[in-house]
DNA sequence: AAAGATATACGAAAGGGTTCGTAATGTCAA
DNA sequence: TTGACATTACGAACCCTTTCGTATATCTTT
């Protein structure tokens, strides 16, 4: 039951399962090409692989396999901003936010949103 | 003149070049080698590599080639910012931010300075 | 000038990710 | 049952990254 770090192919695929559930290389496939163009066997390979990994877990029952994630969205993404944050901002997480932010576009709702975030936390310290 | 992504191991080297100026090989590899085994010709090689790329340029002058990094770092972290949020956060900023934030520890100087921010940004809405 | 140390250049090997062709298998309808 | 079609399985090819051995060039010291 070994986790592994997905690659971009591999997350974009888990995109797709944490939205709409589980289902069929089929229905994976034809969500990948609305953006790009993919082989069949390609996204079939992706899957076996995934699989393999313990990314995924399938449904063997029917001749159509049925894929669902194995791993939350959550979860993956706390271990990518933490990946991230080592290697690209030496562990700071709080260098990331601000230039993350600093060179992002919000709207004041988002602001708003953020701001209540930062009061939740100044309690608990 | 193009400027490629930096790979994670040229990232390290980048970050080394960013904080002591220009260097030789073996003054990067020594910095290299404090934090894990690396064998000179293979700092080396990653030099070369990044000098075709246009990640770093070097000054052949002497037989000691001195490399000095040619992209900026707030540049360049903002684009890693980009790539990353596009992949794992599928293009919105503001929710890596939260959950970045909502999973770090945070000093009362920091969350103070993060609000400071934040107004800046409102204002300028 | 010769010996030794240090540097660069070159290229090969290993490993991983991505892509897909082809073969094998299963399903269903005529 | 046979043919058409969809699906899975397998493995090769390609590219890129990482690592380093070996060869070559350059400098230093005696």
């Amino acid at each position: 039951m070994i986790k592994l770090k997905p690659t971009d192919a591999e997350l974009e695929i888990l995109h797709i399962l944490w939205e709409i559930g589980p289902a069929s290389v089929r229905e994976i496939n034809d969500l990948l090409n609305l953006k790009k163009d993919v082989g069949y066997t390609t996204t079939l390979k992706f899957m076996q692989i995934m699989n393999e990994k313990g990314l995924v877990v399938r449904d063997t029952a029917s001749k159509t396999h049925i894929y669902k994630a194995h791993v939350r969205e959550y979860e993956t993404k706390n271990h990518l901003i933490s990946d991230f944050v080592n290697v690209a901002f030496q562990g700071s997480a709080m260098n990331l936010v601000m230039q993350a932010l600093g060179n992002t576009k919000s709207s004041p709702g988002e602001l708003k949103e953020l701001k209540l975030l930062i009061d939740k936390l100044e309690n608990k310290v």
